[in-house]
DNA sequence: TGCAAATAACTGACCGGTCAGTTATTAATA
DNA sequence: TATTAATAACTGACCGGTCAGTTATTTGCA
């Protein structure tokens, strides 16, 4: 029988401060599958385990939910990236490799990927995001990358390429690999493997596609 | 004073053959600075030049607008892509570098990004539009390069790499390019150049980033 | 401790605006 | 005049946001 144990479930949780907490984590999941303008914020509320009215005692508006939610999960990322870009020295193949792997591997998690994939969804039309995303993350991140790319072609590990081009080179692979996957349901044949792919991009990046000189070409 | 000529505008478009078409184009350009979701069906009818019952005269419905729109700029794209890349025989660097200048040619006007765009945009809520674009563009085009790819290495053009992980080596660059500028507002320095980006990238591609053997890595 | 009074957390009915789709009517053409 | 193209007015469902009221929890006081 329900209700015969003693305080099986508060009706009311008392000061709550992690309600909105709770609200940005299912708003999250239903903008990522119907986008924003699809989601009803009632949705929101009964996943919330709330009425609609109890959404608006934490935010001001169903836009004030999307950007608290970018706003949450942006801010850590920088920090975290930044600390692990410059503690290479040495070969900076090293450096960009781990950087890369690392990239990949955070993506691969669902509710991380689910971010910025909202926020190119919705960019057009809630340019805020776009922005917080942008100075949040990418001018941090990328900076960083394109730095490791710089010092390595100053101190002759790399040839004379554009540093800023070439860490679109770098990272471009990764998101047509989740982009085909994701929206297009393209996989390798061999599987969604992000390991395979980043070994076989840095191959290539660092040594290129030609093959060593004996083999085949006239 | 307007209308003191004759015949200056008609009122009316009788035996409209070609209104669908233009109420295509008016839906594009909504869509896709709006997004499907924010766009009124009055709008596009008052850009096309029409009353809103009137596109109903022609679409049964508003997705039906964004299918057939997407359905018309998806279809003649593959004869052409497909007739260029068997194109190449010899050193297949010739046929890849070829294929990728002729994507980003052709992504760099606005009129044709704007679709995938808008499917990448819309595709979770109306998988129909995925689905097309898939079978129609991708499903031809993609499997056009990775052979170009598989044809380098079985050659001894290239060295054993994976051609389906490759290609995403390969036209990942341009994807990030087209972001960062589009939905970011980030681009290189000296602007944002699809040569320059090309060039970069098929050094990188086929050398590799690593410098050749003498300069200066210990 | 027991018992109000006060307040914080929450609810759900409701309002007003919006918009996809329909229909009654008018204009053009043959 | 008959037919078709086009319109403008209309409808009804839907949804973001509000608010008067309800329920749980805490506080003050005896």
């Amino acid at each position: 029988m329900p209700g015969s144990e003693k305080s099986v479930a508060p009706k009311f949780r008392r000061r709550a401060d992690d309600r909105p907490d709770e609200v940005l984590d299912a708003a999250l999941e239903l903008f990522a599958d119907q986008g924003f303008a699809n989601t009803k914020v009632e949705q929101i509320a009964k996943r919330a385990g709330l009425s609609k009215g109890t959404v608006y005692l934490y935010f001001p508006s169903k836009q004030a939910i999307i950007e608290a939610l970018v706003r949450r999960a942006v801010t850590p990322v920088a920090e975290r990236a930044l600390a692990h870009a410059g503690a290479f020295a040495g070969d900076p193949r090293n450096g960009i490799s781990a950087a890369l792997r690392q990239l990949a591997h955070g993506l691969a998690d669902v509710r991380i990927l689910a971010i910025p994939k909202l926020v190119v969804r919705e960019a057009a039309l809630v340019p805020e995001l776009a922005q917080m995303y942008r100075h949040e993350v990418l001018d941090r991140v990328l900076p960083a990358i394109e730095m490791l790319i710089q010092r390595g072609i100053d101190a002759g590990y790399f040839r004379q390429v554009d540093a800023n081009l070439t860490l679109r080179s770098l990272i471009g692979p990764i998101l047509v690999h989740l982009m085909l996957a994701d929206v297009f349901d393209i996989s390798p044949p061999e599987g969604l493997s992000f390991d395979r792919l980043i070994e076989n991009h840095l191959t290539i990046l660092f040594d290129g596609l030609s093959a060593p000189e004996q083999v085949g070409a006239p």
